[in-house]
DNA sequence: TATTGTTTTAAACGCTTGTTTAATATTGTT
DNA sequence: AACAATATTAAACAAGCGTTTAAAACAATA
């Protein structure tokens, strides 16, 4: 039937590059379809419109970010070593995908933007078990009492707010791409061990 | 000679709350005259262009920023009561102004964007002497060994992320709006004793 | 009141947008 | 080889965009 399945696949990939790069109102069909190497009207003729299209590119967006969430959270290790590993990947993970927390903001915070089905996924990142862990731990005293919210606010914020304002923070303290990109596997240290430490209070060893 | 200055100011206000709101792209020049109650015409007759009237917005945004720092960093106290006074007053704030921390990072991330002309706006905030200060007392073995940028995405990050991620965190967490700001009223605590305890570390009084 | 300069308007400009159409090229099936 | 189904194309569509125009309304001055 398909005379290659590649085309409706190349459309995807390069919405994927232009609509993580400049959002949905920040880019044509038209020019979708040039990255592609395709017509306009190809992109309509597979997904109907620019909206649903985006749609699919959105919501794979919002799965790819909870995977890597699920797959540090299933390893078998302390609940310590567990922020600090997941920690260490979501800088990892940023680092190749750096469009990808202002995009899924953005896209949020539009008028008919489009939200996360939130049964789905919010499911598999709970079946993991992690906030389990949390709250026993925390009935143990041996992790702060802190609420689930506050917890992913912390990390969330000192992971994603680094990536997401690089531009800012390079014209503001005048430095190059390379120079923000060191800076940055040092600031993951700093992250690590204050959230460690300040959930953790009793295992910290504070070093200066 | 001018019937009624308003008219302009209407405008440049209308301009403000649509722009915050939907950024340069997510918007009309038609959209920002009806909000002003005016002709579309009338916006150009006054500002030459969208692009001018945006670049007009874009740094009075900056420079509102830019003061509620200098404000608090021109305070007397200790450097930890800074900080701590820095992130209360950061977190007043941005209640009031939950668009703009996205509004700016957005508009630096967009090509042809605007960016923020350097010198003038941060010789300000290092006039007040907050940095040399963290210097001193770093040297004095007062204040944990960070650059002066780990430092700022510090403090930004967990002030400025719970505010643009309301909206997902709202999803995630299947919770209100007011629901949402009274969490966050306590995570500013958190974040507060966290950094704090951080920055330095012989002062802090852990309690869990 | 007549004249000037400024402010406001409705309408039009050329261009781009997302989307559709209708014709053509390509493939798979018999 | 002939036919049907799919894939691709160039062209057109109406609607909306930022911007300009040219005329009208208004205010100020003399």
């Amino acid at each position: 039937m398909k005379k290659d399945t590649s085309t409706e696949e190349k459309i995807k990939e390069a919405a994927k590059t232009v609509f993580l790069a400049k959002g949905f109102e920040g880019c044509t069909s038209r020019e979708i379809a040039n990255a592609a190497g395709m017509n306009v009207a190809l992109v309509n003729y597979y997904f109907r419109s620019k909206s649903q299209l985006f749609k699919l590119i959105f919501q794979s967006a919002v799965e790819d970010f909870m995977l890597s969430m699920v797959h540090v959270f299933k390893t078998e290790q302390t609940l310590e070593d567990k922020m600090r590993y997941f920690i260490e990947k979501e800088y990892e993970f940023l680092a190749k995908h750096q469009e990808l927390p202002n995009f899924i903001i953005n896209e949020m915070n539009r008028e008919d933007g489009c939200s996360i089905e939130h049964n789905h996924l919010f499911q598999q990142v709970a079946e993991t078990g992690i906030f389990n862990d949390c709250i026993n731990e925390q009935a143990a005293g041996r992790m702060r009492e802190i609420s689930l919210l506050s917890m992913i606010l912390l990390i969330m914020s000192n992971c994603h707010y680094p990536t997401m304002s690089r531009k800012l923070m390079q014209s503001i303290h005048q430095i190059s791409e390379e120079e923000y990109a060191a800076q940055l596997a040092s600031h993951r240290n700093h992250v690590t061990e204050m959230i460690v430490a300040y959930l953790f209070p009793k295992n910290s060893n504070n070093t200066l």
